[in-house]
DNA sequence: ACCTGAACACCGTTCAAGT
DNA sequence: ACCTGAACACCGTTCAAGT
């Protein structure tokens, strides 16, 4: 039987990448590039930014370098290759730093979801694509590993440590992917207010009765609160 | 000026269609069409679960419902909107019937919580979708009306109900789109482990120490254990 | 009046022809 | 030896030609 490449971006694709602790290949694939790979990776993040996914494109890219489409083939295997590197490289702007400065395992959780959602907000075009894999990618693992060397620091127990690292970085997904996720709006609170200030009150009176609640509360806090549950959930788990 | 007009699947979207409480538009677009709307969707959501978004063509649609692409155009506006009813059809299938045996808040939120992700965990292609808006159309409201209604009737406050409901919602797609996302293997989890097996254990001390301890956690476990920190760190907020 | 084959302007990817 | 223009087989979308 022929055995199938593993899809870009997926573990078993990562693990056959060299790791030169960059967010891209140290050398070109073969040969001598004119291009080197941090630049194109960086210029895809910009493309991607600025036209989303959906419009983001090879030929884009190329004449964003001043290249042609099948330059890009000398660097990357194609298009799905260069946007596992893009969001390795959004990844790599996570900034942990911060981290030294906790003195627990709860502002070590906080700290670390303030910065994911900071990250992750200034890129919401990569969010459809953070959420296909578990990010293993260089930067990825180095944030993984840095967070939990954090919490582990502060005396919580490894398989504590892995769990809440897992729900906090899903709870910061979902979150910013819903609040200002690839085609939302810049005004999108706004525009959800109007929605809901349409519907039938009848059909929906739950649904704006608890819209209603929520409308002078900012966006900033609403993540606060989510954050807060899980924090103080695992509180009692960690006493026992 | 020229009025952009607003993109499929967004809250002003869903607002000029009719809302005929089905996941498709009740009516043909105009003229009487040979292929009914709800068809059209149901086998997209076919197409979309065997092949993938990517994967995914209007040629593709069309020749399944032995048609022609320029027919689809009759009855939605471009692959968008099909893909927004996708969308909307898949909440459709989260039954939430088991609701009205729930006693109290917590269970209302434990079981809307497995009832998502036993839904979403079918359709992992349709994920990176569902991030990319807070999903408003017919079936999406009607859940949302449903769990907060419960909420409510439990005595919930209702700032309180609809925080929950978006903190327990944006859990479960985090944590679906990374358990079963739509690039993830059959056993995503054994070739994580591998993954994580193959990694310099100097360079990733705190990372590999989290792994070992999860071996031999099964993924539902690890679900319940993050659903159990947003339940319980809602608890004291109630009471207060 | 309604439907749709065929065309349009793209896309990711490949490769033979250039330097 | 290395690079890349031009082609290939697609794609979403449109519209004029069919019935």
């Amino acid at each position: 039987m022929a055995a199938t490449p593993p899809p870009p971006g997926s573990p078993a694709w990562w693990a056959a990448r060299p790791a030169p602790s960059r967010s891209a290949p140290a050398e070109p694939r073969r040969g001598r590039p004119s291009l080197d790979t941090a630049h194109i990776v960086g210029t895809a993040l910009r493309l991607v930014d600025e036209h989303g996914t959906q419009a983001f494109s090879l030929r884009m890219l190329a004449e964003a370098l001043n290249s042609g489409t099948a330059t890009l083939y000398r660097h990357f295997d194609g298009k799905d290759e260069i946007l596992a590197y893009v969001v390795d490289r959004v990844l790599g702007e996570v900034d942990l730093d911060a981290l030294a400065d906790t003195t627990d395992w709860r502002e070590t959780l906080t700290v670390t979801a303030r910065r994911f959602h900071t990250t992750l907000s200034r890129h919401p075009h990569t969010l459809p694509l953070l959420i296909a894999y578990v990010p293993v990618g260089p930067h990825g693992l180095d944030r993984r590993e840095r967070v939990l060397g954090a919490l582990l620091a502060h005396g919580l127990p490894a398989a504590l440590a892995a769990r809440a690292f897992t729900a906090v970085t899903h709870y910061v997904i979902g979150f910013t992917a819903q609040q200002c996720g690839p085609s939302t709006t810049p005004d999108h609170a706004a525009e959800l207010a109007a929605f809901y200030g349409g519907l039938d009150p009848d059909a929906y009176p739950s649904l704006l009765r608890a819209a209603r609640s929520l409308t002078s509360v900012a966006v900033d806090e609403e993540f606060e609160f989510g954050l807060t549950l899980l924090v103080q959930g695992l509180a009692p788990l960690v006493r026992a």
